[in-house]
DNA sequence: GTCTATATTGAGATAGAC
DNA sequence: GTCTATCTCAATATAGAC
């Protein structure tokens, strides 16, 4: 047995692991990568390192060093175009179907937090030669599903009458901060459940009954 | 008369500048910078040769890089600590004073917007080797200032009973909202207005009267 | 002292054997 | 699919002329 094929055997299927696992390593080993050291930070040869893998391995599954972070990045969001359609079409009351969709959103981002990170760091961080990913398309994605699920219960009763973007605002606000929370405070997190609340105290409001509106006497 | 004193001197009076100005131009120039090439990507020679003064200057005003960094940061914050205690202590309902202490933060947030961006980088960015700044300790009393007024608000009758904790988070996620699209989209940003009509929507609900509460039928 | 030419290094990427 | 060995290239460091 040659030295190739020996090392070969032991990385992957020798050792018992399945042969998809190489890819599945590298994706988090550069996850991990880019999170602590940025993107521009992160050496090739540390991934494959990190990976228990050499160079060529990488240059196999994906194209480069971009490859594999274009590929980060897709992953979590085609998962979430999936969630945005079914989100829409699925039965039940606005107020139900905006819940779900947000909770749904925010278990994919618990479920990927680790490119969650990475994307932040390159949206707000310094230029660090990461090839462009339109973060804002989605970002707009998701605020336009939750304002078409606004607008739906305006025009049904389900909400009352006003401005459907300000109402929006507010929904995005909470999913947004449970979000960001989690990313950087996990131990004092909303969770699942607190986000729930937040947008319950949305939909019912602060005021006491009979105060609605601070300023302008209620409606606009 | 040291080297020092001789070109701080020199660089401002003598061309009619007044002396202040030589400083400030320093801080902008390091605002612009760090946001545009992050910490670490800017150096010292760039900062001053952006504000047209001589490196000396620069160490005479701050002791170095991280000294003009640190008074960044250090300026915006102080400023917002006034806020806080005089915000807590105005006349007025809970909702007036959370009104206005959202109001004039955000608009201490729009003032010193560029010093913002970097904060943001170097918050959710990679490591940059920018000494440490506190940042999550104003988070935490920002957060903290809301929900005093909440409870204030609750105990005087003027808010429903419920928990206090999520309605903050509900607050605290509009004026985080207002201020990330104001720093990633000004052009679509919501602005003073914006964050006053969100506001408005979170303390009157938008479920339809008699819908107040999705699940549990209105309080907990 | 400053400048330019030449190492040296370390990065991403590839060729070809197995 | 994975390996070893090698390539290209840009940034940085250094040496030696001026």
């Amino acid at each position: 047995m040659g030295k190739a094929e020996a090392a070969a055997a032991g990385s992957g299927r020798g050792a018992g692991t399945p042969d998809g696992a190489v890819r599945e390593r590298l994706l988090k080993s550069a996850t991990d990568l880019f999170t602590r050291k940025g993107y521009a930070g992160t050496t090739v040869r540390e991934i494959v390192a990190a990976a228990k893998v050499t160079k060529p391995v990488l240059y196999y599954y994906f194209r480069n060093k971009e490859g594999i972070y274009l590929e980060l990045m897709k992953e979590g969001f085609s998962r979430f175009d999936s969630l945005v359609g079914a989100s829409l079409e699925a039965p039940g009351s606005a107020a139900e179907k905006i819940l779900r969709f947000c909770a749904r959103s925010f278990e994919l981002f618990l479920d990927r937090i680790g490119v969650a990170r990475v994307m932040y760091s390159i949206y707000y961080g310094p230029p660090q030669g990461a090839p462009f990913f339109d973060f804002d398309a989605y970002h707009f994605k998701f605020q336009e599903a939750i304002r078409r699920l606004v607008e739906e219960g305006i025009r049904n009763g389900e909400f009352r009458k006003g401005d459907a973007g300000d109402m929006t605002w507010a929904i995005v606000g909470a999913v947004n901060v449970a979000m960001e929370i989690q990313l950087c405070h996990p131990e004092v997190g909303l969770g699942k459940e607190g986000l729930d609340r937040v947008l319950d105290v949305i939909f019912a409001g602060i005021a006491a009954e009979g105060r609605k509106g601070t300023r302008k006497g209620g409606r606009r």
